[in-house]
DNA sequence: CGTCTATTTGAATGTACTCAAAAGCGGTGG
DNA sequence: CCACCGCTTTTGAGTACATTCAAATAGACG
């Protein structure tokens, strides 16, 4: 089990000592999912977090129609949880599942919880990580109500640029919240332009 | 300065020791804000955080054509702020401004984290918030995308009916993400069909 | 190599926006 | 307390952005 990407990840904001490193690998378990394959079923509860330290995964919902929104993409480096199933115990609206072969570290919520009381640190750096990723979601909803399709791809590339290449157009059609086609057809626009 | 619903608002996930709440209370300034004026405003450097104690705040961004999106609001019991402003300590793009004449309990950053610092516990309860908001957030981000207008609109009727009086209907529309003519149009169609 | 899925393209449609003008409402000052 | 002014809401006509449905093409994977 390689835990250096998860311990840098972690150390860009708390230094632990050896016996708290010890004790949070402690709760580590090592997951490898194939593409397609489901690290979270919608309906199901939420119990875990993950931390990509290969390949990717995305959170999406499901609507009436069978259509699906993504709402994040976890490349390494990244964690993924449903944070709304997770902390209301109530069945996901999500499925979280792998744009790639990937590799995670998956621990529960219930032991994360735990070391909160045993390492206050740990929760200290939990706190820093939701309200960036808070701040990234406010964002993108900023993005959602005040551009044009067009100027959300744009976007999404210049964030993005190196997912652009691993993901099928369609999920970015999804994440920026058009259909295919148009996204299709956005892109053949841009091109024209320049 | 009346404390007792912030110090309310707090015990429903942790509980203060007389010294702790003393010491909390100690970082709290009590502000009155007239309608219409500013908590904070945009391209200002983001620096407080406050809890609402009566009337309501807004939180808002203005695009390029000078259209409001109105991101958050915040009546008696909220908590606001511009988390990516604060976080990224670059110039807010947010303005929070005040709904009605209101009356908030303010405190800083920087003595937050401070706080943080000698009182864990107080770290743990913002930990909670942020992630409730978190949560929140993205249930608002997939009604977005999956929604119509018209299904946003009956979502935050539902959602907050006492609101829906006391706001203008102007700002409803900013933020489901319409504009107010189509709200209109939006709204007596539903009548229609009743 | 064949099958299945993703992407492109086109035509018709729909949802929401823009612009304009009228009606309604609230607050302010005389 | 009323009258006026400014802002909000309503209504309508024309438009634009994005969707739907369909079909053809291209790509990926076993």
């Amino acid at each position: 089990m390689n835990t250096s990407l998860i311990l840098e990840n972690i150390s860009k904001h708390i230094t632990l000592t050896e016996k708290e490193t010890e004790r949070f690998l402690s709760i580590l378990e090592y997951r490898k999912l194939k593409k397609k394959h489901a690290f979270l079923q919608k309906h199901e509860l939420v119990k875990q977090i993950a931390f990509v330290v290969k390949g990717c995964l995305r959170s999406y919902a499901t609507d009436g129609k069978g259509y699906e929104h993504i709402l994040q993409f976890a490349p390494e480096d990244y964690w993924i949880t449903d944070i709304a199933g997770l902390i209301s115990e109530r069945p996901s609206l999500l499925t979280i599942e792998a744009v790639e072969d990937s590799e995670m570290l998956v621990f529960s919520r219930e032991d994360q919880l735990r070391l909160f009381n045993e390492m206050p640190k740990l929760e200290h750096f939990f706190r820093i990580i939701t309200e960036k990723s808070l701040a990234a979601t406010h964002n993108r909803l900023i993005d959602y109500m005040s551009l044009t399709a067009q100027e959300r791809y744009d976007g999404f590339c210049k964030r993005y640029p190196n997912l652009i290449q691993r993901l099928p157009q369609k999920q970015i059609a999804s994440y920026i919240g058009v259909t295919p086609e148009f996204l299709s057809k956005t892109k053949s626009e841009l091109l024209k332009k320049r």
